[in-house]
DNA sequence: CGGGACCTTGATTATCTTCAATGCTAGTGG
DNA sequence: CCACTAGCATTGAAGATAATCAAGGTCCCG
């Protein structure tokens, strides 16, 4: 368990999932690209066993890079509830817990590299503010994320917990499909039932039992980490209903 | 029932809320206040009835500031459930709900007066990027409407119904208590027990019990949108554990 | 006085949690 | 190679929490 993050190479590479976000909006010219690269020439990568606690490294910079894995960004309640706020994946840009989200902890899902993003973030916000370079692209980013927030709210306040379900899926797939992580159709979840409950506020026990559920309808299958969605519409529209307690098919 | 929303006479005044609320983290000067003021000079007030949709409202300036009432921000299903994402009380700025966010709407809750806030945005966001001026007061704001969306997701993901509303009720205190809408030890709520459940994702019903448990427990007592709270930190106490079901100390 | 908005109550049902096991698989040390 | 363990998925049973359904009740207002 490797709670001391390693040093890896000097990484010039690691921004591709970056660009790949930013360019979704629109994509990035010459200029853009190397300027977004020069923000990450002198930085290393850090290397992070999974289930760990990134509060030292925000310690050191207040923003970071996701290069590779999966992180969490949430709460846990001093009974050992825990409440997972939202997921950083590859190419996202991680701000450090805020000064009145001190009860907030960012932590490792798996195996994962970040790098230090002090200085795009700073470059980012001033495109920002000017309108001009990443700025719209930056600002796209941001807003996606903050809408992610709102749904997650919306999906614990009135959702069942299949419907949250579906509805999680559903945007974990489009997130992936928009930066090329997945191909349609499909998703990579590499989290344990535990943490998935986490996220959508439900008990381990729950959450399996829901799974299996919208395995038996038919809605997902998976193995290893890999989701798959035979009818994403379906799935999409499972979001959004209340899924009546229908007999399995199977005898 | 006034749909159709209402000039008043141009507010010079009408950014005292807004002003305090910036001085919360550190006094505004001169030269602060002036340029604030400014932003709003040339605009007028505009009065809104309850339960009014605020979406036109956007369609002409993406920003405006709450002068005065409560406004809710959230999504509604299609099949009627409603969840409320956030409050917004006199003080804050609204941005229009976000492209991605098409199924989210503001809508007042009470008589309400906004006015247009888009140049105050704008100068708002430079500042911040600079870090001059309001820009680490307005930063500040920012990141407190962030913290207030974690902390709606940790109550609607993790805690109980009789927690989630202790937890509503003390983050609501210590707001209005901060810009002085409420002295220490009150709360102002104008609020239907129809709105607080679709705050914490309850149904109406089970607000209702949920409330008069805390009366019971002589957590809080209200009457006429007013709500008393004989011991803050008790009842921050039971927003952060699972409230036994004791008996009612009556009788 | 009637109507509407809101609060309150009781009874019933559904959803979800908790508790307690069991099984499975991969890794580990003998 | 095999017992041994740890982490994860799964299952059944029981219980708690909250939703739903269906009335009343109060207050205010036209």
């Amino acid at each position: 368990m490797p709670n001391q993050p390693f040093l890896s190479a000097p990484a010039t590479s690691a921004t591709v999932a970056l660009e790949r976000a930013l360019s979704v909006h629109k994509p990035l010219d010459e200029t853009g690209l190397a300027a977004v690269r020069a923000c990450f020439a002198t930085s290393v990568e850090m290397l992070h066993g999974p289930g760990v606690d990134l509060t030292p490294e925000f310690r050191r910079s207040a923003a970071r890079l996701v290069v590779r894995g999966w992180i969490a960004r949430g709460a846990a309640l001093e009974d050992g509830r825990r409440q997972i706020v939202g997921l950083h994946l590859p190419g996202d840009v991680m701000a450090a817990p805020a000064a009145n989200e001190a009860d907030l902890s960012v932590w490792t899902l798996t195996d994962a590299a970040t790098i230090c993003a002090e200085r795009f973030w700073r470059e980012a916000e001033t495109a920002r503010a000017a309108g001009q370079g990443v700025g719209p692209a930056w600002n796209a980013l941001r807003a996606a994320e903050r809408t992610r927030l709102v749904h997650q709210i919306v999906r614990l306040g009135r959702l069942s917990a299949f419907e949250r379900t579906a509805h999680l899926l559903v945007e974990l797939h489009e997130r992936q499909v928009r930066v090329g992580l997945a191909p349609p159709g499909e998703i990579a979840l590499p989290l344990t039932q535990d943490v998935l409950a986490d996220i959508l506020g439900l008990s381990v026990v729950h959450m399996n039992r829901t799974l299996q559920q919208m395995r038996r309808r038919g809605l997902i299958s998976y193995q290893g980490g890999r989701v798959v969605l035979p009818d994403p519409a379906a799935l999409h529209q499972a979001g959004r209903r209340v899924a009546p307690d229908g007999q399995a098919p199977s005898s």
